[in-house]
DNA sequence: TATGAATGAGTATTCATTCAT
DNA sequence: AATGAATGAATACTCATTCAT
């Protein structure tokens, strides 16, 4: 009986924090990285600001929660997408379910990877005053998280090299090629600057293009 | 004399309007438009707050003014690069100066194609209260002042075609298929995934690909 | 035992909101209403200009609340002071009654009759954007909340006239004439043009005179 | 010649400063003592604000400049009213001249007689601080430029004593309620509460009372 | 577990005032 | 005589955060 009163008391814990994210996710998309208020999130579900003390640390913390669960989201999605043996296919895979998620998340690519990612980056390994950290960001070039989805990448176009179906390049160079194009497409796309079925047009004979350009 | 007098402090007049426009777009960029704040600017360049005020009307003006500042230069700079006959030269030269001015004004960069577009694009033309704005970006798509720099890829890609130098295709596609990987290579280089250095080694070899991949 | 402490701490609120109210009665009669300064009344109270927000909506709704508090104050304390059945005798206690009022509460007196009546007349009948209240005011010359003191004294005039006490003359100009006259009393004794003591020796002359006069 | 220029100068300066003598009173009737805005009565002229401070010390000088230019037009205006040989007759001409200025310069009225009186009293003696000020105003009693009406009255009603057309009594405590009811008359017409035709309707029915009142 | 009360820091903006010219 | 540049102080208001309950 306790143990189980207690499971349902964890579950309810659980629950609400997942609704304090989903909150803070969508005061996010809508008020930007400094508009962004904990009142406001804590009126959207309907509690009092104090409230969200007992589960996060504060406003940087909150938000901090938000963009990791995004990675986590994110390096799933992309994984579960690419489940094609053929490298090339899979490359492609691998585009189009980074221009899904972006289009399907607006809010949380922003964040991720728009938004003052340099301010998550080193948050989420969490030393160092800002200031050390504004110098530890000028001096590194370290990504940390998205380094999942670019292994990834790296890794395909590698297997594409041995098999001999991709020129013997540096693979690096290939992969960043191939992110930063799809980058730009989601950029856009979650901007005014383009629509989103305009760009997911566009995506099949962009990544076509790049493809073929790594064929021998 | 009395003129010269007068022209120095004009100069002076000019050049300080400058600097906070500089002090300005760095400020946007790091804080977005939510978290933009007069205070600092004037911090920024050792003034008090209230000085700013003799030079804009108010926070609305000033980040006006910046970016309208900005897309003059931007298109000015685009259009000085296209100096070459040949398309497929014209279209490289093109891509590099974008990503050059990317690099060379990140801050602006930003304010203008990552940031809070929307809200310039419409601001800068400056009819409507901010709720029909609000509906009205929701309801078209026009793309406003970065048309000149399209047009410009649009334009070169058509006469490539005509001559017979690209495959007869919709030339909006490629334009736009070109523009999203500069536009993602831009923004990586200028936030903490990706060095500028490496985007300039990988630019060419991208835009040859993507300028390949027009050809017959 | 926790009825008990709720019920305490809701009395505590509404001491502290009470106590806002007359401080904020007495910063406004003291500065006019260009001049009220949330931030003095905060300091006259002790308290944080932050905490006011907890307790009114902003600096309008403040002022709104205090001169509507003072109305009902005002009204109330008139109406219980006319008992006398003989119309000469209540016009006589309206009168003083008035005065005691206007000494007792000289702030809120300011407040209500003497500066920008006006505006909040308006405000609380809380109709029309500012603009169109002020077209209202030029246009209309309705007193409103005040009617109920004005009220008393003409039907108690009638009342005169009916039982042949005081002669058959317009009852408006009876009233009108006795409450500026209290008015004006009032006025000069709140200021430093006249000691409260020196009208409150003045005040049963000068009524008696105006009633006498009232009378056939 | 040069004295002739000098002369005109001066007059140039004179003409200047009674310019914004007036403006000034226009802005103070406009936005009240706290919402007085240096900056707008240069707009309001066509200068810059800085100009002011070559004619007035400041902005309290300049209040206190255009309050002094208030009384001594007020007194003249009073003492110009009151030809009349007969105390009766001569009593209703200075209520009626009373009326008359507060109705065509309610602005200055205001001032003078109705927001921070004690302010200007003070100040126009010109000693101490604020504080001090404050302090003095509680303890002292000393009506300062008024006296000049206020006499009037008091010299006219003791005249009639003198004539046997008054009852004898303390002429302050008549004129003192005399005063009254007119600046009551004057304070409702000025303000929202009471038409200035219907003041001026009610004005001799209510001195005709009053000064009957008077008579034996 | 949840919250109401309170506050200090920070926001844009306005204004009186000074100083050099 | 007049002004342009600059500033410090003040304004209302919002927000993240703490503390006692």
């Amino acid at each position: 009986m306790r143990a189980n009163s207690q499971t349902r008391r964890e579950k309810q814990k659980e629950e609400l924090r997942a609704q304090i994210l989903r909150a803070a996710g969508e005061e996010f998309s809508a008020h930007g990285y400094d508009g962004f208020s904990l009142r406001r999130v804590a009126e959207r579900i309907g509690y009092s600001p104090t409230t969200i003390y007992l589960y996060f640390r504060g406003k940087d913390d909150l938000l901090l929660e938000t963009v990791r669960d995004g990675f986590a989201h994110f390096d799933a999605q992309i994984e579960r997408a690419a489940t094609h043996s053929d490298p090339s296919r899979r490359l492609c895979e691998i585009g189009l379910a980074y221009l899904r998620f972006g289009l399907e998340n607006p809010a949380l690519y922003r964040l991720m990877f728009l938004q003052r990612a340099d301010f998550f980056v080193l948050r989420l390994t969490g030393i160092g005053t800002p200031d050390e950290q504004q110098n530890a960001l000028e001096a590194q070039n370290a990504p940390h998280h998205r380094v999942a989805a670019q292994d990834f990448l790296v890794k395909t176009i590698e297997e594409g090299i041995r098999r001999g179906e991709f020129r013997a390049q540096n693979p690096i160079f290939q992969a960043d090629a191939l992110w930063a194009a799809m980058h730009g497409l989601v950029s856009l796309a979650i901007g005014p600057l383009m629509s989103p079925e305009h760009a997911q047009e566009i995506a099949p004979q962009l990544l076509e293009i790049l493809i073929d350009g790594l064929k021998p």
